[in-house]
DNA sequence: TTCAAAAACTGATAAAACTCATATTTTCCG
DNA sequence: CGGAAAATATGAGTTTTATCAGTTTTTGAA
């Protein structure tokens, strides 16, 4: 038997979440409206041109948003954790999704309804402030993978989304990093074809920045991932 | 002499502008705490480094918001018209700009202090919620310009870059469409080289979609750009 | 444990875009 | 108006990255 999310009073990410400043009572009624999910590696947890009807929280795993093109080629926006609040912008925007959101690994996400989400952001001015740094806080990253995307060489930009998925995944104290990724995603997050992702991980792990197991990859310097992502900085 | 902004009750974009749901004594509270400005080609509007004190409102003319590589190449993040809201993604996030603003022509800006934009922000919901409505807009559009970037070859991107131009600059009734922009400009919006631009140019030229005259580019066949830009969509 | 499918890897080649060099045109200042 | 400086334009050659084809390794289920 898996185990449920705890009452959102009690939960992991109450002090740290989109939620925090939320007062007791409104937890209360977020967790009476919140609806839990467990999803499988692979498993959408929404999809491209849907309308969105609530937003997610993330309680544990990973995911990615990202956006399919015609002809088959993924571009991954953003990676998600435990703790991560999804979907809150086409939510805002009043559009449908422009990017779907797929779990990494097991994931469990708890949904909360447009109604609840809307109520929660007209009533507690702390809330809204929060959401709207969080906003100006995504935009500010978007911008900055847009500018790396046009200025920076695929050995640059796949350094650099090492050292991403090593700041947004590692877990205290578990060092060195390591992280199981597809190289297909991989190269979905750097914005170029897999062979080149491939081959650019060889020449690191030649240099003994990495090592890899598989699709299992092990970051042993990080300090040289750091020079080579910023070499032109 | 130079025509002086109008008082904000009577600006031209006080019913579209950011502030089009404040009352009236906020206009009036605005209007005394404004400073405008004007600005001629080529000139720093805010830089890329410094610390936000305010936001700018364009008047008139045409703003390009851009980053500098150290390579010396720019990379244009976002056109802005008369009546668009600059520099407020740095102030909601408190870090310095990631960006600089330049004018494109001769601009006529008003500066309003963060103390103000602030109160006004706190006072008024219906401002909040635009703003907020306006930062996840950003958002989309920052994400659409990262996949187009990711997945579209240079000579799709340029038709794309002609039809926002256009979509941003024309005029009410001002048919074809035309516009000054050197081709450097252009090669940072679309994120390749100079002379990239101008070689896909001439081909558009020789197709008779555009014409030009020195750095005056007439867009004669609109439909066939938006067929080229959306050829794999 | 085995075996088949999937994924990682490697090499060869092609395509896209960049750089550099240079010619031509436009701009604009005196 | 003339001429220098700047910008546009074009060509050649190189670099980077993508694509395709094939091999090896890993993975996961029977």
């Amino acid at each position: 038997m898996k185990p449920q999310a705890p009452h959102c009073q009690s939960c992991q990410f109450k002090d740290s979440s989109l939620f925090k400043q939320c007062h007791l009572h409104e937890l209360e009624e977020l967790n009476e409206s919140k609806c839990f999910n467990s999803y499988k590696k692979g498993q959408v947890i929404f999809h491209e041109g849907n309308r969105p009807l609530g937003i997610f929280c993330v309680y544990s795993g990973k995911v990615k948003v990202s956006r399919m093109g015609s002809d088959g080629k993924e571009q991954i926006i953003r990676l998600a954790k435990k703790g991560d609040t999804l979907g809150y912008r086409s939510l805002i925007d009043n559009t449908k999704y422009t990017a779907s959101a797929i779990a990494l690994d097991e994931t469990e996400v708890c949904f909360i309804p447009a109604a609840e989400f809307n109520k929660l952001v007209d009533e507690n001015v702390k809330v809204s402030t929060d959401l709207m740094k969080m906003l100006a806080r995504a935009l500010g990253d978007t911008q900055d993978k847009l500018i790396h995307l046009a200025m920076k060489p695929v050995r640059e930009r796949l350094a650099e989304a090492l050292l991403l998925l090593k700041s947004t995944y590692q877990e205290e104290g578990k060092n060195p990093f390591s992280i199981s990724i597809s190289r297909e995603d991989l190269s979905s997050i750097v914005g170029t074809a897999k062979e080149t992702v491939i081959r650019f991980l060889s020449e690191f792990k030649e240099d003994g920045i990495i090592t890899t197991h598989g699709s299992e990859i092990t970051i042993l310097n990080p300090e040289k991932l750091v020079k080579i992502s910023s070499m032109y900085d």
